[in-house]
DNA sequence: TATTGTTATACTCTATAACTATA
DNA sequence: TATAGTTATAGAGTATAACAATA
């Protein structure tokens, strides 16, 4: 199930990968892993991604839709069938009776921490063949990508740290 | 429809993110790229993801369902509607009457020349936050993080360089 | 009137199982 | 008998449009 070769990109002309062409194999090397983890836990990337951003968040059905990238009736169905599964609860919101908010149950969060756990052991063997030199290196450059990219666009890197839960008002 | 946030990983505690939080995060920016260009030619990623395999390949069937990873009666399903937008076509085999190669249409080749050219123009527009110095750090790292792993599976990072397609057989 | 969430509907993507035609 | 491909069927995931309840 998991994508080995990145397909779009790398036409394969040149003896050495361009960096938009490693990346691309990278993502989908890194989005493989965890499409392969979440699926040993029966769980595809969509709910996967439902339960990781519901760790740090009590979110409303519309708040969800947003941090998924999602139209509003995508996450009715996402939320059903993960509420049929026991991993989530819908609650209704006392601040605005036409809202509801959506919770991890503990049997959902211990999947998703399960799933987490798998995900980073999986992409950390993937490093392993590195010097640490180059880790580090590596952690930094993207770092510094990652955050500037996110300070570009106004974006909360670290969203939960300051203030607790609904960030994105 | 571009993923945002990384979701899954990066439960955030810290102020510094981890290598595998980053790999994280950078997988899903790239792959939301690739979504939204994919998305402006009116293709899905699978699409996109089936062009790209056919732009170096004539194969049957068969062979692009272990490609792509997918069940042969997935991939039915993939080409019939690719080939109903005239992207790809039927040949029959001449060789075992039983197997029918797929191949990209000019109009094929053209789309995915086109998804192609903008996933390497938006790609390249993340990276223009990096100094060149770094950019070229990352390109020498992620090279050899990829180069390693492939080796490591006996896989073949450059399938079209020297023989002629059909490499996985 | 505007917003929140659900429902109805339709299409893509995916798999399993059964089938046809060839080998 | 085994392999290549398709069909039938089922389910997840997604969107648009229409709706009910609440603001």
């Amino acid at each position: 199930m998991a994508p080995t070769s990145a397909a779009l990109p790398a036409s394969g002309e040149r003896e050495q990968l361009s960096l938009v062409d490693g990346l691309a194999q990278l993502s989908f090397a890194v989005h493989g892993v965890l499409e392969s983890r979440a699926a040993d836990l029966d769980l595809s990337v969509t709910q996967a991604r439902l339960l990781g951003v519901l760790r740090d968040r009590l979110p409303t059905m519309n708040e969800l839709a947003r941090l998924l990238g999602l139209d509003k009736s995508s996450v009715t169905g996402l939320v059903d069938r993960a509420e049929r599964r026991g991993l989530v609860a819908r609650v209704p919101s006392t601040e605005d009776k036409r809202s509801v908010l959506v919770k991890l149950t503990d049997e959902g969060r211990d999947l998703v921490a399960s799933a987490a756990g798998g995900f980073a052991a999986e992409v950390s063997a993937l490093l392993e063949v590195l010097p640490a030199s180059d880790r580090e290196a590596l952690a930094a450059i993207v770092s510094r990508l990652l955050v500037a990219n996110a300070a570009r666009r106004g974006l909360d890197l670290f969203p939960a740290s300051g203030s607790r839960d609904q960030s994105t008002r």
